[in-house]
DNA sequence: GCCATTTGATTAGCTGCCTAACGACAAGCG
DNA sequence: CGCTTGTCGTTAGGCAGCTAATCAAATGGC
């Protein structure tokens, strides 16, 4: 998952800063907040997964076919909607395919491709599972105002610009 | 790493709340944000380290070492330190020695465990290394100004004790 | 219409993380 | 002292990502 249990102290930060002139604290001190925090919830959440058999990897692919008004998604679009390679969403789908919450048919119009489609048994568990998952996150977001949840979807999606320049630049 | 590429739109969470009462669309909006960010963040970082045959697990291992005024340290301070189990540990020291960027050596004191120590060559790498680091983090969150910067930091600190509170009552 | 290119999904093999079980040693208590 | 219990590091085996290579099928230029 990742890192870092702690943030570095800010003297240690500033004491870095004048040895590294590219570094600036408070910048770093944000940055790797992010990355704490972001394992911090995934730590959090892994448990109740497993606990149904699912990984958040899973988890994301059911949710996106669950969205579809058929139930249906190609392997293609669920890689495109979770972010990972089609490598990767096979071995998922393989793992749902077992469990029975998904089905793969081929499909006529294009005969490479698949439909994927969430069964009865996918859907009772997402219905099962959602109502504890959605308290969860209000009890990890428990400590934010709405608005303080709004600044942070803000200054987040900021940071975001940020780094698609980034990776733009250096492709 | 972790998955999902883009936030949900609001509507489709609106309706969804419609159906769970235990959902609040900016509750989990603002949730979703972190872990997209985080994985943004990941996949911009992680070539990066790549080129020098480091992971992040690597080169936290490596800050660890080098923040410690003999450069040295236990397997199990790196492990508490990184947030990883010692099994872990052992596999990143295992690719750090190899490469000769760590030695590990029996300590006399308590026979079962190990000094780890950042050799010379590790040192380097990190000179080597971190001006870009750092100057790639500041690429990254460019598009902050410093006081939004210590905003996030500040909401994500709040969101890290509501995960706290969370872990310590289903433990 | 044919061939080269592109696209869809899978497979094989790598990495980094995990848990569980282990052997060696240390520490506390009778 | 001798036992039990806990701790240090490693090993073995599993899972979820990745890239690269492959095969089948669709598409597009000529």
């Amino acid at each position: 998952m990742l890192s870092l249990r702690e943030l570095p102290r800010v003297e240690v930060l500033e004491a870095e800063a004048k040895r590294f002139s590219t570094l600036d604290p408070s910048t770093v001190l944000a940055f790797l907040s992010v990355l704490i925090v972001a394992a911090d919830v995934e730590r959090s959440v892994d448990p109740h997964f497993a606990r149904y058999g699912l990984s958040q990897g899973r988890f994301v692919v059911l949710m996106a076919l669950r969205r579809r008004p058929e139930l249906t998604a190609t392997p293609a679009d669920l890689a495109d909607h979770a972010g990972v390679t089609r490598a990767t969403i096979t071995g998922l789908l393989d793992a749902l395919e077992k469990e029975e919450l998904v089905e793969r048919s081929h499909r006529t119009d294009d005969r490479r491709s698949l439909h994927v489609r969430l069964t009865k048994k996918g859907v009772n568990l997402l219905e099962k599972i959602l109502p504890d998952h959605y308290a969860r996150i209000g009890t990890l977001m428990g400590k934010l105002t709405k608005s303080e949840k709004k600044q942070l979807v803000a200054l987040l999606g900021k940071m975001r610009e940020g780094i698609a320049e980034g990776v733009a630049k250096d492709g």
